[in-house]
DNA sequence: CTGAAAGCGCTAACAA
DNA sequence: TTGTTAGCGCTTTCAG
């Protein structure tokens, strides 16, 4: 009689069913070629001694490498750089651990963006972490990367009609309409709004303002948006739109802005002294808002946490590709409030973000 | 000359610097016992070729088993329901790589934790997860274990002058002043306002009011807080508190509610018929809310996330000890707002929460 | 000071 | 249908 030498696994199913490794890790895994009977016999015993793969063993046989691609713009900074910086940290946390990555330049959300996931596409990669700028032009490249076998997470926008996996993202209307919420609730009946917008024929900017418009006439009786301002994201124009709109409309009493340029707005309040008569909405945050915050110009702001879905991409496609994890086909975040009070807690605030 | 079998790893650079792996292995661990120049030269290599050690083979070799002990309370369950499934499911990823987890039964907050944490420190555990219900009492239990070189991580609630290695919580204050701020900039000026509370003795609870008075004062000119109700948890007590006040103070515009028990404050509300006229922001979600969100009763919510909580805090622990990741010593979390808007993103408001 | 070798639990190729 | 065997890259022990 051997040593029992103790040991735990596969070895030890093994030994208890009086059969080799072999025979375990073909009746474990379902693979053909097994008797009935053993099969049976050695799924009992997995199961009474509460079997558990070990990860760090499988992951050291198999040598599995996981390559993954990521197609996200640099611009605008503001934005893209928090989800950067997202998708890093998570990533770092996989090094050594069989995970890489290939980043492949994006200048700018849509431009270029075609050529460099088709780029990614004839590397052999397990995953791509993608920001469709232009879904209609990248559902196909997309389809051709799942039929090939390519994971494909969409993340911060998405590309709905496509076979991507998985898309982690804040619905553009829930902006809005959580912006409409507060707003309604912050001001009272009867109260006139305007929106700032970039260009109502991105998908994006649509959606929000459609979604603060409803929520704010639902609960402001008698409310209504006076304007809606489309200053495609251009200092100067915003600035003189915004002044014009000042004027024009003396009993304004709120501002939403669903891009992320509101600057040149914070400064035509300013200009206009109407600063705190007029309660401002924005969207994100980037360093050169924290005074106008702090001033009070800004009252609130509905925050998309681009770090927190480039982690969750990071992280849900990993967790996908090592441990076969389930990738639910949407991930739809909550966007967070900022406002004085819990400002200081955004990694914007404290010297980690741009702008 | 032998075939050369492509390698990598420690082996490559073996084979590159001409020694043994063994030698390679107390370069790269600075482990005593080898020459000055062998070191350099093959610290050198091994940065050239960017060497990353495989942690599934550290992981397989070393055979490192994580026990992690969770002693965190039943009740009430409206919450720690919440940060259990968190701190389950985040759990359950590292399931099958060396980590497991043993839970002791803390019946409510406070009662029984510290023979709780007792035993937890007789199992030789290499980290804690705990809700310090009275930080004075488990201060000299979490530094036995810190001494003992047990990892402890406070979750929630904080034991701040112990010598914890981290704790994962939203600071009370931060809840009250995001509610004074909020109710303050719902309200007009010179409203009158009243807080519904615990036991003002609880830390928690007097540093939540504390942070409502300090921001609603700043920021609501003229306004005042009338009352500061103390329900102690119970039911009927606060209900007939809410009653008395709904009538003494015609005036009142706003409530809000500190603790979870919001219940009895709603339906005082309702009863009054004052429903509309005074806005009540409360703490936290269950089920059972969400029909007087639907309402309109509750303008707005604080959660304090304790699902995500559990979540972090196992998984910073989790990283630590098998990766050697930094703990830091304090993790404070932003607490999310809930408007009717973004209800529907809240786990309790999908049938996954309790109440 | 350095080398050799065993083995962690699992997979996969080959033998029987 | 089943058994045997050679590693995966790393740690650790024992010889030299």
């Amino acid at each position: 009689m051997r040593a029992a030498r103790k040991q735990s696994g596969i070895p030890l199913i093994a030994e208890l069913a009086g059969v080799s490794i072999g025979t375990v890790d073909r009746a474990l895994h379902g693979r053909p070629g097994i008797n009935e009977q053993t099969l049976k016999r050695i799924l009992k015993i997995a199961r009474q001694i509460g079997y558990k793969p070990n990860a760090a063993a499988r992951a050291l046989s198999t040598g599995r490498h996981v390559r993954i691609g990521i197609c996200i713009p640099k611009e605008i900074a503001y934005f893209y750089d928090e989800l950067w910086d997202g998708i890093r940290d998570e990533g770092n946390r996989y090094s050594g651990r069989g995970v890489d990555f290939v980043p492949v330049a994006v200048p700018e959300l849509g431009r270029g963006e075609q050529s460099a996931f088709k780029k990614l596409l004839t590397a052999k990669l397990s995953g791509v972490i993608v920001t469709p700028g232009n879904p209609e032009a990248m559902t196909p490249l997309i389809d051709a990367a799942e039929r090939q076998g390519t994971r494909v997470v969409c993340v911060s926008t998405d590309a709905p009609v496509s076979q991507r996996s998985s898309v982690v993202c804040i619905e553009p209307r829930l902006n809005g309409l959580i912006a409409g919420e507060l707003m309604a609730n912050f001001l009272s009946v009867r109260a006139k709004v305007a929106i700032v917008t970039g260009m109502l024929k991105t998908v994006d900017h649509s959606q929000k303002t459609e979604g603060f418009v409803a929520s704010f006439r639902e609960r402001c009786p008698g409310g209504e948006v006076v304007a809606v301002i489309e200053a495609h994201e251009h200092p100067e124009e915003s600035f003189r739109k915004t002044a014009n709109l000042l004027e024009s409309e003396p009993e304004l009493s709120g501002i939403y802005v669903n891009t992320v340029n509101c600057l040149p707005v914070c400064r035509a309040l300013a200009t206009m002294k109407s600063a705190h008569k007029v309660r401002l909405i924005t969207t994100d945050l980037f360093r050169k808002m924290i005074p106008y915050f702090e001033r009070g110009t800004i009252a609130a702001s509905i925050h998309q946490q681009p770090y927190v879905q480039g982690q969750l991409a990071v992280r849900s496609l990993v967790e996908h590709l090592l441990h076969g994890a389930e990738l639910l086909r949407t991930q739809y975040l909550n966007p967070s409030i900022i406002l004085r009070s819990n400002l200081h807690l955004f990694r914007e605030a404290n010297g980690l973000g741009s702008g």
